[in-house]
RNA sequence: GGCCCUAUCGUCUAGCGGUUAGGACAUCGGGUUCUCAUCCCGAUAACUGGAGUUCGAUUCUCCAUGGGGUCACCA
């Protein structure tokens, strides 16, 4: 059984898409659970598109995810250089075999000219497509206009009348004829590969298994099979993963609809592990048919065979649930540490410890901290209305208020019990409403009809906090 | 439009010839409760359509329809 290696193998080209994630942690947990290594390749040989500093990016992203790769950049490996553009020398060598054998062949279109071909074709209602005007051009000749300095590309000889048959892990096998299929430019004008001959030349060199992409590679996954029989070399396995919808279900997961980049997401508040276990349930379920596992746990379990082989909705409801989940598990130490970052800058810090447990089980994301604790500083602003809310009268939630303010005023501790069981005493003896009574402190201490739990909140805020808000409501009433 | 892929509740799925078609999220009820949330209980809800194959099709085959992907010197 030779050794599974999978790869990932994104361009450094802006922010990496959540469905780049998924699919990364597909491959990470199918080496994984081989026993394989998990390789991490950067595709740079789009010299237009590249950003700076895209590759750093995508290292970090992918340690923020707390995943990491056994070979790539920053960690060497034996089959380096792993960035693309330190590879040039290869893929020029390989494709000159590629020349030499006749697989392909030098083409001197202007751009101008492949225009006008394509317009005229377009304006024909012809499928657009490279009219092979170079193929025919004599070995000798070609290589003498190379010589002269003549601009060239180098394209693919796509053999003519031929049926083309891989295998795919989710859908078996697939057929594409050949005459369907673009003379494909592989290498550029200017010297770079294009990602198709880089990526059979790199999969193959880096003795990569299993070939774990994107269902939108599908369609030239033929034109690579033809570059491994051109070069001799056996075709790896194919598994192509359905891509993510947008969360209504219609049309591929875009920038268009929202935030997209797997960054954006942690940086909403979403914990890297409910993303992980969100991926994980999309497309695939383990056989006891749990939702909630451990990285451990899928790893342990998961074959891309399995695999639904149809694209899904990348449905936010669900993840804000798994969220939550992980969120409720998280120790107080964790949680202080992950939501520090979601922290305003105005929220008084030595209240943290006493303030967490009161939100943890009401957290959707991280980023709900500010939302959830604003009252426990700053102005309060509320509808003097609400105060009034379910009460017979004004008169009854001004003494309810002053005998509040008395009672509070006159407690011997400023605990939990004293405050609560003098308070609900209170509301007994008056046979005072209880929801209309209660409702009405937290509006008059909080200035929200939701929050935690009224005399913990209170306890919090601190007696003269809280004697101070009661005051302010009084004013308001009269 | 050509080519390719695909089709079970609104969503993600289990099912791999015979099931009261199961689970999760969402939704809607109810319980716990000072509100919200958590937690617990319950309900609504699906095999795209048509031909075959078969004693029997959600399951196998074909066609239609719907959805998705792709048609670059981008990946």
């Amino acid at each position: 059984m030779t050794q599974v290696r999978t790869r990932m193998a994104p361009s450094p080209t802006g922010e990496m898409h959540v469905g780049s994630m998924a699919t990364l942690l597909k491959n990470y947990a199918f080496a994984k659970r081989n026993g394989g290594q998990f390789i991490l390749r950067i595709e740079d040989t789009d010299k237009v598109r590249e950003v700076e500093g895209g590759v750093k990016a995508i290292q970090e992203i992918v340690h923020r995810y707390g995943l990491d790769w056994d070979e790539g950049p920053g960690k060497g490996g034996e089959f380096g250089p792993y960035i693309q553009s330190e590879r040039l020398e290869i893929y020029k060598k390989e494709v000159q075999t590629l020349i030499d054998n006749d697989k392909a062949y030098y083409c001197f279109c202007s751009k101008e000219r492949l225009a006008e071909v394509k317009e005229q074709q377009m304006a024909n209602k012809q499928a657009p497509h490279y009219d092979r005007h170079c193929r025919v051009i004599d070995a000798s000749e070609a290589k003498k206009r190379v010589a002269d300095g003549e601009e060239y590309v180098i394209r693919l000889k796509v053999p003519t009348d031929q049926e083309i048959t891989f295998t795919d892990l989710l859908r078996g096998e697939i057929t594409f004829h050949s005459n369907l299929i673009d003379d494909q430019v592989l290498l550029k004008s200017d010297g770079y590969p294009t990602y198709h001959l880089a990526v059979v030349i790199d999969d193959y060199l880096m003795k990569i298994t299993h070939i774990m992409r994107g269902e939108e590679w599908i369609s030239s996954t033929p034109k690579h099979v033809l570059l491994y029989q051109a070069f001799g070399w056996p075709v790896p396995v194919f598994a192509h993963i359905p891509v993510f919808l947008n969360p209504d279900g219609k049309g591929k997961m875009s920038k268009r609809k929202g935030m997209v980049s797997a960054a954006s997401f942690l940086d909403r508040g979403y914990l890297s592990e409910a993303m992980l276990n969100f991926f994980m349930i999309l497309g695939w379920a383990r056989k006891n048919q749990e939702e909630v596992m451990t990285l451990e746990d899928y790893v342990k379990e998961f074959d891309p065979s399995d695999l639904s082989s149809n694209s899904v909705a990348f449905d936010i409801k669900k993840l804000d649930w798994l969220n939550g989940v992980y969120i409720r598990k998280l120790s107080p130490e964790q949680l202080k540490e992950k939501i520090t970052p979601f922290i305003s800058k105005n929220f008084p810090v030595e209240k943290i410890d006493q303030v967490l447990p009161l939100i943890q089980e009401r957290l959707v994301t991280l980023a709900d901290f500010d939302q959830l604790t604003k009252f426990f500083y700053g102005e309060l602003n509320y509808e003097t209305d609400l105060l009034l809310k379910k009460a017979d009268s004004k008169e009854l939630v001004i003494e309810e208020l002053n005998e509040v303010i008395k009672l509070i005023e006159t407690l011997s501790s400023w605990s939990l019990t004293d405050l609560e069981e003098g308070t609900r005493n209170l509301q007994e003896k008056k046979d005072w409403h209880r929801g209309q009574f209660f409702m009405m402190l937290r509006i008059s201490t909080t200035g929200e009809k939701a929050t935690p739990p009224l005399f913990e909140t209170m306890m919090v805020l601190g007696k003269d906090l809280v004697i101070t808000r009661l005051k302010e409501a009084l004013n308001k009433l009269i």
